[in-house]
DNA sequence: TTGAATCACTTGCAAAATGCAAGCAATCAG
DNA sequence: CTGATTGCTTGCATTTTGCAAGTGATTCAA
């Protein structure tokens, strides 16, 4: 019985992956923590594009099932949590990587924030070991 | 006027190229043209995963806007068009390749459709190459 | 120690996106 | 002329999303 993950997944490896994080704000989740760092609810809610509060639950739920975060209590805090990419989330490093090389070749938005986009320029293997091994940027 | 190219566009590279293309449907039609080769809305319609026609027509409208894709008429054929990929749509070959690695490397579905992954584990750097350059592969 | 603020959500509801099926115009083959 | 094929559009039900308000468990400040 090998069950399918979701009626959307046809066994391609892009299916695969579109079913965990193909939609508008999931990316945008994995990016705010590889990227930025944000490791609480607040952090996340308080991203550059502003996601809804019940859509950011939803969407860290499935992560977490999906294998990509983990949450655990803060131990320093008893009202916050800390989520935490997971080495297959902090995987998808080479993914954000091309998808922010393609954007600052095609984007003709000359305001586009380009923090992330000058790291990897300078230094692309760099950043990609440092998200893989769960390090600041 | 830098005006924004929707309300989700915060600058930030990312963004920019979920805008385009982050939502269920968008990518797999960009691989079913960049690794199968499909060309017409038939074509496109009868991908793996079983997109809706309605859909379909607003996706491949959207990807044109974009510039990822353009429709042509075939010469020999009134009844159907082309759609072909152009550069800015080839050039997202390296985000389906680190995608379908990522899956490889982390989908546990043994019947799990490899022939793309073959393809990019056998010889990365060719099957790129041969998607930028709009051939076969 | 009590009341206010904070954090991490949940709930309710309207709006938008999606899925499904049917329809339809233009071509084209017999 | 007829019927099949292609490339859509339309209508409508279902699902997802967005927004705002609310909840409950801390934590903190007085």
């Amino acid at each position: 019985m090998t069950q399918s993950r979701s009626k959307y997944d046809s066994g391609c490896p892009v299916a695969y992956a579109l079913d965990i994080f193909g939609d508008r704000w999931s990316l945008l989740v994995i990016r705010d923590m590889a990227v930025k760092g944000a490791r609480t609810y607040g952090e996340l809610l308080a991203g550059w594009e502003g996601i809804s509060t019940n859509i950011l639950a939803q969407r860290l739920k499935q992560l977490e099932q999906a294998g990509i975060i983990t949450k655990q209590k803060d131990p320093d805090s008893g009202r916050s949590s800390v989520y935490e990419l997971t080495q297959k989330g902090r995987d998808l490093a080479p993914v954000l990587i091309e998808i922010a090389l393609w954007s600052g070749r095609y984007n003709p938005d000359p305001d586009a924030m380009t923090g992330f986009l000058d790291k990897i320029t300078a230094d692309r293997a760099g950043t990609e070991a440092r998200i893989r091994a769960g390090e600041r940027l």
